[in-house]
DNA sequence: ATGCATGCAAAGCATTTGCAATCAA
DNA sequence: TTGATTGCAAATGCTTTGCATGCAT
């Protein structure tokens, strides 16, 4: 998602464009391939220009999510990570377990899993599929 | 898994077996079926005749997990929740989003995922699919 | 008898909330 | 102007830890 989308998603929502929103959603545009903690996130705000607080940071990620701006996940770590969405297409990712990159794959197992669903019939709402492994990058440097 | 299984791998890796452990191990057999939370456990243990305190839930719990005897989730409502391992095979599950019943479904989507996970070179460990909706037993009691 | 298991109280940590001051629209 | 936004400090809630006592092996 471009920064600009982003902004016009805030402003349908009557929500204000500030500096500190501004500042936000930079760091986010400009790690959208990977998983960021709320500590990354406000590590990486500290270092701008622009000061702001913790909460706020919490506050506005919040916010994100709740209008599909930012997807938040749970990982195995039980830490809380926060990613751009896509916004595009429905799809799922593989995570590498060292970095935290993430990269879209296309197979969605939704069709497989519709029959079996109905079988016991249970009512999909909506589903999650998340790989964990390593990526290239990763594997290349442990050699 | 049978109360007599989890015994087993408690003695197999010399933890001792204790009154608490198996008012532990009651409450998980005879809620096979649903996800739990520490306090579902905890509440359930209290209505039992075994007087047993928080912190041994969790170390327990954490025990348990530890020798996978448990599954360990956090699911979308961010609470965690324990269920006993279905020791068998690899699976997953269907899981109520109003009541928290699970039942286990047979596709696995890996082999679908690792020729496009192969194309990016990502070496995949392990991964996690799980379904959310409505169970046909809360369907029928929502009408 | 020995070392794991437990209870209790306190600490820890991430996240949330109340309130007053500030700022975008 | 006006209500949303922010910072600060304190609260919250879940989970973990230290230590003394108790108990299974």
């Amino acid at each position: 998602m471009k920064k600009s989308e982003a902004i016009n998603i805030l402003q349908q929502n009557h929500l204000k464009i500030t500096d500190k929103r501004l500042a936000i959603l930079d760091v986010l545009v400009s790690n959208e391939q990977k998983l960021l903690t709320v500590d990354e996130i406000y590590a990486r705000l500290k270092k701008s220009q622009t000061e702001l607080n913790l909460t706020t940071v919490y506050r506005n990620l919040e916010h994100f999510t709740g209008l599909g701006i930012l997807h938040k996940l749970i990982l195995k770590d039980q830490c809380t990570y926060y990613k751009l969405s896509c916004y595009s297409e429905h799809h799922h990712h593989l995570i590498c377990e060292n970095c935290g990159a993430v990269t879209a794959i296309e197979h969605c197992p939704l069709d497989a899993i519709l029959p079996e669903a109905e079988g016991h019939h249970f009512q999909v709402n909506s589903h999650k599929l998340e790989v964990y492994g390593i990526c290239s990058e990763c594997q290349s440097l442990n050699k």
